[in-house]
DNA sequence: TATAAGAGTAACCGTTCGGTTACGCAAATT
DNA sequence: AATTTGCGTAACCGAACGGTTACTCTTATA
């Protein structure tokens, strides 16, 4: 069971839950309440959510708040921004490419 | 089957796989000596990691060289990049907080 | 005190995942 | 022409995923 930042955000519906509890603080039925499957569907994605540290509950008599953690995306935010410039040279040297061509043209 | 470049990313082999053809290019077979894996393994891994973008194959003969794609991160970089702020903010108001007691201290 | 509400969990189920081995086929080499 | 090399793919397998329903427990409410 790997149980990582890559994994957790590789399903839509967490990726969703992630959106939702950015803007504002939820109790586990107002998840559910957001989604069309089930309530132990959501509690299940809320638990692997947990379990890598993204979301943690905060117990208030019977209902369960959860917190988004943000700062535990960022191994993941790095790992992607490696790859930034590479795709930011490529980019460059299409619009070089972009460029020539223009160039080329305006001489004829 | 979902195919996108989120659950391309989720599996530990296919982020080393990105990362390899990030500095050089390769062959099917060459990627595969990188790894413990069985050679069908690697190509399923390079099908999954074409099918989403990721990687373009160019066919040399027999040999099929691996070239990276690497603007096809970008939309996972972005959802990604949404909660920078966020947690910016979260190391910030942590960093006052650290500030605040120092201060206090200092009163002391 | 009986009942309702919030939420975890177990048991189950079909599908997907990630690996294997075995095979086939085209291109290169001998 | 025979053989080796590069690589895709099919068939198979066990484990993990993502969902369900049914049950339980605790806390709040009537």
């Amino acid at each position: 069971m790997r149980r990582d930042v890559f994994q957790a955000i590789a399903d839509p519906i967490r990726r969703e839950i992630i959106e939702l509890l950015a803007t504002e603080t939820l109790s586990v039925n107002e998840v559910a309440e957001k989604f069309e499957i089930s309530r132990p569907a959501i509690s299940k994605h809320l638990k692997i959510l947990n379990e890598c540290g993204i979301i943690d509950f905060n117990q208030i008599g019977r209902e369960r708040l959860c917190l988004i953690q943000p700062q535990k995306l960022i191994p993941a935010f790095l790992w992607i921004k490696q790859y930034h410039k590479l795709w930011e040279d490529r980019i460059d040297s299409f619009e070089n490419y972009i460029y020539q061509i223009q160039t080329k043209n305006d001489k004829k």
